[in-house]
DNA sequence: TAGGCCATCTGGTCCT
DNA sequence: AGGACCAGATGGCCTA
């Protein structure tokens, strides 16, 4: 709409090529019709040439912008390539993503605390994430936990065991945390 | 078809 | 002056 009129080369299609110069010093060719009396560098011409180095910046930030926005969706892809993957689920939404890694970092944080907490005692089964994330809310001010209907099930062992991949090193926590991510998308009861 | 998600454009503001 | 960042607008695609 936007680009339809009066931007014909702005719109969907970039060769992206760093040409905007190339295209520039084409446009900035002397307007048409320009009165060859004397050297009148009138008004016509420089308000032509304005228009044209308007348009250029234009296209040159829009192109700053994309790339902007792309180095963001790349930033993205590596934030859903850490959090724990979903075989057979679609792309986490942005807002997802978002979410998601929030309470999951909330959660492994509280997983660490715990711990601490343990390695003073006498050791115990090993921590699971759902138990941290069923002690408390993942947020201050957040009732992100509310999605426990049963709060309170300190057992805490996972509602399927399934034969996930895990890591040789803690295959326990590990396939818990996988399993936790489908809690954690689950609710993505939103940060604020 | 409505609603959600996304990419892109655009103008404004702030910073260097 | 120019670039980065941001938010609003717009249109396309997909799904329930």
């Amino acid at each position: 709409m936007d680009c339809s009129d009066t931007d014909t080369n702005s719109c969907d299609f970039f060769p992206h090529t760093d040409d905007e110069d190339s295209r520039g010093s084409c446009a900035a060719s002397p307007p048409p019709e320009q009165p060859q009396k004397k050297r009148r560098r009138g008004r016509a011409r420089s308000e032509a040439a304005v228009q044209v180095v308007k348009k250029n910046r234009r296209v040159k930030a829009n192109d700053r912008e994309r790339n902007r926005m792309h180095n963001l969706n790349d930033a993205l892809d590596a934030l859903r390539g850490v959090l724990p993957a979903f075989p057979d689920e679609t792309k986490l939404t942005k807002i997802e993503t978002l979410r998601f890694a929030h309470n999951y970092i909330w959660a492994l944080s509280e997983t660490i605390r715990i711990a601490d907490l343990q390695a003073g005692k006498a050791a115990e089964p090993p921590l699971l994430l759902a138990s941290a994330c069923l002690g408390e809310a993942p947020s201050p001010g957040s009732d992100a936990c509310s999605w426990s209907s049963s709060g309170s099930s300190s057992s805490s062992s996972p509602p399927y065991c399934a034969s996930s991949p895990g890591s040789p090193a803690a295959p326990d926590t590990f396939s818990f945390l996988q399993q936790d991510a489908l809690f954690f998308r689950g609710f993505v009861p939103g940060i604020y």
